[in-house]
DNA sequence: AGATAATGTTTGAATATGCAAACAACTATT
DNA sequence: AATAGTTGTTTGCATATTCAAACATTATCT
């Protein structure tokens, strides 16, 4: 815990003078994210379903099938955690699992009947939280919103690899991947 | 698992066909938040800190004192997950706590020299990948997103009592309160 | 004041999560 | 085709997180 003998980074007042935890992004984002998720999640419990469980629905539901490796893609979900939620999703008969042709360690997913008609279910109630989100912005706002929610995602996407792949190397800190990022795309 | 017996809500066919998760506002604060997250905490993980530990130190070195209650209002980290890592902080001799002189119940936190030295270390960090998930917008741009997501949030935090305080009564479900939500505040 | 309810924190116990190792099947190299 | 390296998935285990219950203290009501 103390690391107090290894600190590389030199204190730099100014720069801790003015930093504003609240007005940070990961901040206001986490805080929006862990908000809507945790009223949309309360919500559907009726349902049987955790917010990561109705993820997978979703993101099957959307398309299909896919891998283990695609959903933690898309989900953000780690493969082992979804590994275990996929089967018990499949036990609760939602979900559907077959062997690839192709690939025979791949597991093709989809939903079936049953779990489809619960992701119809569902449906309404997310676009309703979302909604309710969205209140009292204009149209334009919100397009523009997602746009920039959008062009975050990606600008922090080739930050290291997430769900990441086993590396041999050490892995170089994230700040290396950060600072070329930065180069190779100045804040305007 | 199977609820199938006491769906609640009608299919809506029309709404379930256009339902894009990935256009879908949860989603992309989802994504965009765990990335960042990720990557950041990856990086500070040198500095023996895991994300909610940073949080905390972050948000007392913002403000201070302050109780247990008040950090999870903002941090949306839950009380008895941080009235443990307050303990393992002041294990670690980051933060000191003392009770209130008014409410002999509550907590008084405040970061010692080593924490707020450790903190000051790490907000240079915070900020630069603040400036990596920001690259390529303009100054009004960022405003702009920041003012929305804050909005985003505020439209959300009227939903159910996060944190929950004790309910007696069985918690009506969160609808209830998003119609009403809506109802107030139309959409655009 | 005494009883009852509410609030702030801690703790026990079940569950979920993340990391690393183990497997299994495929690809590339020789 | 044998070997070594990759990739997709599962599993073991340690840790983190949650929910509920227990406490301790303060507020409220009569």
């Amino acid at each position: 815990m103390s690391a107090t003998s290894l600190l590389p980074e030199p204190i730099e007042a100014e720069e801790a003078a003015d930093f504003d935890l609240e007005s940070t992004l990961p901040y206001l984002l986490n805080r929006a994210g862990v908000r809507i998720g945790a009223a949309f999640s309360e919500d559907i419990r009726r349902f049987g379903l955790s917010l990561h469980q109705w993820r997978v629905l979703a993101c099957l539901s959307h398309q299909a099938p896919q891998s283990i490796t695609e959903l933690a893609a898309h989900t953000s979900i780690e493969v082992s955690t979804l590994s275990r939620m996929v089967s018990s999703l499949f036990d609760g008969g939602l979900l559907a699992r077959g062997r690839s042709n192709d690939d025979a360690r791949s597991v093709r997913l989809h939903l079936t009947d049953e779990g489809r008609e619960l992701a119809d279910h569902i449906i309404p109630v997310a676009s309703l939280y979302e909604r309710i989100a969205l209140s009292g912005m204009s149209e334009d706002e919100v397009v523009l919103l997602k746009a920039l929610l959008a062009k975050v995602y990606n600008n922090v996407i080739s930050l290291g690899p997430r769900i990441p792949a086993r590396r041999k190397s050490p892995a170089k800190t994230a700040v290396g991947h950060a600072i070329a990022a930065i180069e190779k795309n100045p804040p305007a």
